[in-house]
DNA sequence: GATCTCCGCTAAATCGGATTAGCAAGTGCC
DNA sequence: GGCACTTGCTAATCCGATTTAGCGGAGATC
């Protein structure tokens, strides 16, 4: 890409030092004496020059080029993706570390390919990430190297992961409906995993309905009934609407995704029932249209923003990282779809 | 990141040649002779010895590092994002360039430093681009640098720009009601432009009105107003119903976006009138909710995908770039929100 | 037989920094 | 004055490739 950069010799040469001094003077070590006088010559001439140090030369010597790459399946689709890699993307620029972002489509060529592009070009670390929560298994170009795990699991691979805290946040949805005086009618919709259309190992929506669970339970109170659906829009309008054809009448629905919120909310609206009067609903992920229902959307929020920070601040931290998981809070949206319980008819 | 690496010194003496014989034998040219014995020779130990090349010494070499930059203002927001980065990954992959994504946030100083960060690596070349489709002027690091805008403008900076067809859209919009047989109680949606919200110099919505009036114009037909709403949920939802509570009674609506969409269905409802029976709508973007409202929005894609994935290949393509504007169609999504015309009452 | 030309391959330089080894001048101490 | 030490700086290497310059030997030419 053009240009003539200007070199550490060239900023030598014009503070009239050697390009040894001046690289000394120019990263600040300490443990070479550099008078003060020298200092400042090689600092101004350098920005005299406008110099910037070549970082490709540097990497090759100190085999660090202050850049990160960031490997998953699948970087759009649903909840996932945009505000992580926001989150990992502020992180990494406040430490001047710069993110190869790689999509490898589920295809382990693929990703093999990728993982050794990014090592040849001498990433300091790697994030590997999956879009729904579940376990995976790194390639094995991956073993040994400074490697995070995000939204994942990974047992016998030595890496530290970041998840968010399904369970947790199955016992803030629980709670947020005790609160309104739901005790009963009760119902989980898309409940304990997500069925065909994701992959294996996916244990968000069983740590959800775990932590659920165990809220109503304490608090005496159970679920009516759990509705197995996939996690999307259409399929909630269907479950829930075969529900109501049933002959059913919840008093609240705790569903699985947004999404199915949303087709839940249209199931409701054609049988003539409104939320929350009728029917109360909590959710979960807190997508963009969770905010713009009518009734807005109470929901647990999956932290994207928050998994990409700490994914990035816990592999730039220095020393070795160490195999734990790190859960992060998911934090309930109080919004309108949560009205309070009546006593049952 | 650990690991010490076979280099190519290693496989030179492994097969018993020289260095230079051995990049010769690996890099494949022609122009330097080396026997077909020595060459099978090396390749063989390069297999042997699990061989990759370090591609931060090379690039040191040859001032090329595989490697793409991908600037943008916010990466997360509404449509865009997502499949523009996974359209230019795709693309990129398949020329083995890595993509450093990076995000400014809209502030010139943080733009100007991670800029420099990727030129300080080297990479071969820069996709400016922006989340709404608008006028820009890169910064100054990039003047002279292979660079292609995306989806923005940049009068006076000798670049291409890679931009959505958005007067074709408009007209596609118009065709897609007239197909129907609207010609009259059409209305516009957040029509000209995006007001507060939006940056300055956003043209999508000019061009869209300007394709649509066109055609309409051509065949008889126009619109009954436009109200201007910014473009999303909240706001389509409050201009459209007070539009109804004016007593307007449209016929057919062209909303800016599927978010204004969103709105416009909800307030439709309230009011009850059904689409498309009552109200065909017409929208812009193809985003998720398109597909999940019901009924399913009729809409002219953003072509994200194609958008990131044309923005790489010409920017990878070999030989100078022209500063010229490529317009990538969007295609129209017919699904089921728009209805016959009924002769007006 | 001497000079030329190819061939096939290697030595050495280069890219732009970081790092190690070491040198000359100045200071302190006896 | 002599020796040890410190100070401040530089020469030389190294990182791992690519690339230029050039060297012996074989065959061709006259």
């Amino acid at each position: 890409m053009s240009g003539n950069r200007v070199t550490m010799a060239d900023v030598a040469r014009r503070a009239g030092v050697s390009p040894t001094t001046a690289s000394f003077a120019l990263s600040g070590r300490t443990d070479m004496r550099i008078s003060e006088a020298a200092r400042s010559k090689v600092l101004a001439a350098a920005a005299e020059l406008g110099y910037r140090p070549n970082a490709t030369a540097r990497s090759l010597r100190t085999k660090s080029s202050q850049t990160l790459g960031f490997v998953s399946d699948t970087i759009t689709t649903t909840p996932f993706a945009g505000e992580v890699i926001r989150g990992a993307l502020g992180a990494a620029r406040a430490k001047d570390h710069l993110l190869f972002i790689t999509e490898t489509g589920g295809d382990r060529a693929v990703e093999s390919g990728l993982v050794n592009g990014l090592l040849d070009r001498q990433v300091d670390a790697v994030i590997y990430a999956a879009m729904y929560t579940h376990y995976v298994s790194p390639p094995p170009e991956l073993h040994g190297r400074r490697v995070l795990l995000l939204n994942c699991l990974a047992p016998g691979f030595d890496a530290p992961s970041v998840i968010p805290d399904e369970i947790e946040a199955g016992r803030t949805a629980g709670r947020a409906l005790l609160a309104a005086g739901h005790t009963a009618g009760i119902w989980a919709i898309g409940g304990h995993q997500a069925i065909p259309a994701t992959p294996d190992g996916v244990f968000a929506g069983l740590e959800r309905m775990r932590g659920l669970q165990e809220v109503l339970r304490e608090a005496g109170a159970r679920l009516d009934g759990v509705v197995e659906s996939d996690w999307n829009a259409e399929d909630g309008y269907r479950e829930v609407s075969r529900l109501l054809a049933e002959g059913h009448r919840p008093r609240a629905l705790v569903c699985s995704t947004d999404r199915v919120s949303f087709g839940a909310y249209q199931a409701l609206a054609e049988a003539g029932l409104s939320v929350p009067q009728d029917v109360s609903v909590v959710s979960f992920d807190d997508q963009d249209i969770a905010g713009w229902l009518k009734p807005a959307l109470t929901t647990v929020a999956l932290p994207h923003h928050e998994l990409g920070r700490k994914a990035v601040e816990l592999i730039l931290g220095d020393g070795p990282l160490r195999a734990e998981t790190h859960r992060v809070p998911m934090p309930l949206r109080e919004r309108d779809s949560i009205g309070p319980a009546r006593p049952t008819g």
